[in-house]
RNA sequence: UGAGUAAGACAGGUGAUCGCUGCUGCAUGGCCGAAAGGGUGCAGGAGAGGAAAGUCCGGGCUUCACAGGGCAGGGUGCCAGAUAACGUCUGGCGGAGGUGACUCCAGGGACAGUGCAACAGAAAUAAACCGCCUGACUCGUCAGGUAAGGGUGGAAAGGCAGUGUAAGAGACUACCGCCUCGCUGGUAACAGAGAGGGCACAUGUAAACCCCACUCGAAGCAAGACCGAACAGGGAGCAUAAGGCGGCCCGUCUGCUUCCGGGUAGGUCGCUUGAGCUGUCUGGUGACAGGCAGACUAGAUAGAUGAUCAUCCACGACAUAACCCGGCUUAUCGUUUUGCUCAGAAU
């Protein structure tokens, strides 16, 4: 399997947003939906309000690297969509990936939490 | 040495582990495919900027339009050159600033016409408020002359000095400025000296309309080209077994096969070898042009450069390619090189 799947199109994160469910914490929002699908996509989502284009690449790619680092510990079959706050500017990786995780506990998709 | 001025260079480095996107090689009778190949795995090597930014100009490229001419509209605006082209660049000219190196200038036309010029001021394109002078008389008023002086303003009928005069005024004179004429130098912008005018309808504004000269087709890589599930459409054949429109036949619609053509999702190309880069030589004051040699240096498509650790130091600013180039503008922690100028010291 290569590199690990992302949600494209528009309409897929309208999906989520929809239907999924939310929680949120001080730097981050996710999305989460049911997919029965096998393996887990994500999506990341920063508008320009949060910054300039280098801020919202090194956004992405801390929460894409939070997101690969701890795959194997999350529940199979979930489109995720995480959306940037304003206060997840120009924080280094360790805070955005317990800040995920954090998330990821309240929506009881870890493997452990079962 | 200090202060300044101009032109450049660099844009955290090194090592380790995990991860991402192309490329090359090898492997893979195992996953897909008839095959080519794809996929997967391993290895190697490559992987953002000086502004990649703003999208303000110009060009290539693509599609559309196009006999020729004119109008409208946009752009440019001292001269010569460079260039594929430009609103860019180079060298001059003129003006402004600086002791200087040097810097800055949207720098055609205001006797073609129209418009506008707040406030202040007596008056703003038209002039007598104060003042000055002359005359008259009822003795502080009237009539007339006057732009030298006062005050207002960005701007008040060329400036300054003198002659002159009742007081004044280019009324006259010298110098400077302006205008006209030819002469000399220069490709030209322009400069120089000379002669004449006697200063006029008299100010400013053309990033106000406008006039003059030159110039411009439109839209953009989500351009566009090709392949092409699905799904509308048409032709041919088959079945005519069944059903609908008919009481029945013909016909027609529904069905299946096949072909044609349009074309959505999706895919492939466009997509990186170029008006390019590096070095060097020649021509040119220079922008630049030409010759020779060398290297190949991102090509993603929801969009790749990150994470962790160690270590060094100046403790790392601004800011992420999206078809490609030439410029402009704006942002930027700092480090550093070279030329030149001024001041001081020493020889």
């Amino acid at each position: 399997m290569k590199r690990f799947h992302s949600l494209k199109k528009n309409s897929e994160f309208q999906a989520v947003y929809r239907t999924g469910k939310s929680y949120a914490n001080k730097y981050l929002v996710m999305y989460v939906l049911d997919t029965d699908k096998q393996g887990n996509r994500i999506g990341i989502s920063a508008s320009k309000k949060f910054g300039n284009s280098v801020e919202r690449h090194r956004f992405a790619r801390l929460v894409r690297e939070s997101f690969r680092l701890n795959e194997d510990i999350l529940e199979d079959g979930k489109d995720i969509v995480v959306v940037a706050r304003t206060a997840a500017k120009d924080k280094s990786f360790d805070k955005i990936e317990s800040a995920f995780l954090h998330l990821c506990g309240l929506h009881n998709i870890l493997k452990e939490s079962k």
